[in-house]
DNA sequence: GGAGTTGTTGACTGGTCGGTCCCGAACGTA
DNA sequence: TACGTTCGGGACCGACCAGTCAACAACTCC
């Protein structure tokens, strides 16, 4: 009943995280957004409702992706401190390198947490959801015998995040993909492991090149 | 032989750090840094040459003063292990708290590394610079036989530098001082320690309230 | 005390910001 | 095929942006 859109609201999107990763809210120009996207001002205003929101919605998009990332690390077959050690290196691979793009998520962390509200209540409720995945699987080595008892999974998980969050800036700085490796592994050793646990930390596991 | 200012250059550059800090570079406009710093349009113009200049001087006392406090941690008269403890203390209860201001160092790392190459330039210095520091003193600690021979300064450097970025991010996001404390002595996990070393590795120092 | 130099002040500029309005075009339904 | 509805493109809006200009004020040296 109606003239159909010519564009795909997700893919829209998608370009608009691409957009604000790279030069940040405040930063990034309607104009640009236009060109980046591809749609006209007035399909933007139409379909998103304005800067702002279409801003949100990336942002959440990209908020949901990197604490599913991390949540990852709750399941798999693999023993927990395997799938910490994978996860690490999952994040070296996506923020290292030479194109170099920082997450949206920390840099709205970054730039907007202490002035919008409702980006800083995301912020912190995705900070406490990946700390709460990393002492869960800590938890999870515990019981499996891996990881000594009287480790604080609360502490660690919260340890864990701040080790992505400093991979993240940095990535996004400049630093070599073969440097952010280095930081995950070397955060691993912070797991006061088993000598049952350390079994599970010999091999890397597959390619990142 | 001509009319003294009434500001003091080094107190502009101050307050323009604070707010940078809190809006970032794209995010203050003139008028918020004229409203902060106290001085008129064409003063700011005549001392500072414009935004951008009184921008990278704001960037790079900060900066500086960022690396001067991880270079601390190569001098005093305690163990190496004590003072990289102090040291992620000291970034803890810097970053931590309830007036949560990100370091200007952070925001502009995340916001300008990846557009301006004299920000990209000086980011991907300090961090090199960090990272030495911290090098050094794990090399001075394995020397002193307080951490294992067989572990790598330059790795634990790149990952302290990591550590204390995260923790920036954390601490500029709404996280707490205890939360950022639980970190930083989670990260000197990571040492490996000998015997030895681990005499050093007991007590808190002073009270950080 | 006069002259010269510098800082301060406020009005002003062209350009860009995000957002709105309007009209022609494209499509589904009747 | 005629109609109603939504889309897309361009013109347009007031507000704000960083930066400039010219007149005035304060100070030092001669």
């Amino acid at each position: 009943m109606a003239r159909p859109r010519t564009f795909d609201e997700a893919d829209v999107v998608a370009r608009a995280r691409r957009a604000f990763a790279e030069t940040g809210f405040a930063g990034t120009s309607l104009d640009t957004l236009l060109e980046a996207t591809g749609l006209a001002r007035q399909s933007l205003y139409n379909a998103f409702g304005g800067k702002k929101e279409l801003f949100m919605r990336a942002f959440l998009a990209d908020t949901a992706e990197a604490v599913d990332a991390v949540e990852a690390v709750r399941h798999g077959s693999d023993s927990p401190i395997t799938r910490i050690r994978a996860q690490l290196v999952h994040v070296a691979v996506q923020h290292g390198g030479a194109q170099a793009a920082p997450s949206l998520f920390t840099k709205a962390a970054v730039e907007l947490a202490g002035q919008d509200d409702a980006v800083a209540t995301t912020v912190a409720a995705a900070f406490e959801a990946m700390r709460t995945h990393y002492a869960a699987c800590i938890a999870d080595a515990q019981t499996a015998g891996e990881v000594d008892a009287g480790a604080d999974p609360g502490a660690l998980g919260a340890f864990f995040v701040a080790v992505i969050e400093g991979m993240s800036t940095l990535g996004g700085s400049g630093a070599t993909r073969a440097t952010l490796l280095e930081i995950g592994l070397a955060s691993m050793a912070a797991i006061p492991v088993t000598p049952l646990g350390h079994e599970h930390l010999g091999a890397g596991d597959g390619d990142w090149t």
